[in-house]
DNA sequence: TAAATATCCATGCTATACCATGTGAGTGGG
DNA sequence: CCCACTCACATGGTATAGCATGGATATTTA
């Protein structure tokens, strides 16, 4: 079971490059693909990742939809469509292709935010004033996390 | 199992061939024809290419249906009837029939989409308005990817 | 024989695999 | 208890092979 935890912050070079975090890529050792899945967060200014082995998973789930129904089709543009496999090289790191960088706003740093199954890269500013405003919302609103359900 | 992901842009030269990506390209090649099926979308002005061993499951899925019955003469005259088998050059290149270009209006640049078990073929300004409209769809609906039944 | 199609050859570029260096944390010894 | 050493991870730079692309030549077909 693959485990994305914690937030790591790690330098983008002028090409893009970014190391993933030794703590994620120890998750996707055994995976056929040396490698995360990458696509546009459809809520958010930021990249969500994933294991390789997943996407047969969100394969699979859409499979459910009709076929030919105006919904798959646009899902399927937009998750495999946009979606970009980005190989480890050597060292453990990954190229953010350009479109995805201006996409997220990425800087020189960027943020790794383990999500559990998936995690999501923000550039590290962004994301700073993006958590400062989630702390607010939970303390005006005081959330909780519900018993039973949570995994 | 074979997964198309992401999108590439090749050029589509003046006798209407063009590159297959590499990355699709390994995931075609199967041991009885070096090559790819394509077909027309029923729905959208774009082409839609099948790995060989795509095309054997669909037959597999069309015998389930009776001989001889008009669902199955119809359904394989269309499908089987309209495919078109390319073929590969020494360089990983097809040559578009002159009928599908048109149908997808293609110009030089030629969009190959991943969509999962199958890519699509566009061109690459049209599919720029598509891609906007089905990143607006998924965000404005809330779309997103229903449970599977088993994790 | 001419046109259309397939095969082969050549080239520039870019992605990626490789090598080399810096740095910080953790550990073990003094 | 503090210091030094080591190792793993992050980071920067470079070279090479694969890929897309263009053109030329052989082969088939009408």
């Amino acid at each position: 079971m693959t485990l994305f935890l914690s937030t790591h912050i790690n330098k983008v070079d002028k090409k893009g490059r970014v190391s993933v975090p030794a703590q994620f890529r120890d998750q996707l050792v055994g995976e056929n693909f040396q490698g995360v899945v990458l696509f546009r967060s459809n809520t958010q200014p930021a990249l969500e990742g994933f294991a390789w082995s997943y996407m047969q998973e969100i394969s699979r789930r859409l499979e459910n939809f009709d076929l030919f129904s105006p919904e798959q089709d646009d899902l399927a543009m937009t998750v495999f469509g946009d979606s970009v496999q980005l190989s480890f090289d050597g060292e453990g790191r990954i190229v953010l292709p350009m479109d995805l960088v201006e996409f997220a706003g990425l800087a020189e740093r960027a943020a790794f935010v383990g999500l559990g199954n998936k995690f999501q890269i923000w550039d590290a500013d962004i994301l700073a004033k993006r958590r400062e405003e989630a702390r607010r919302n939970v303390r005006d609103k005081g959330l909780t996390l519900p018993k039973g359900e949570a995994a």
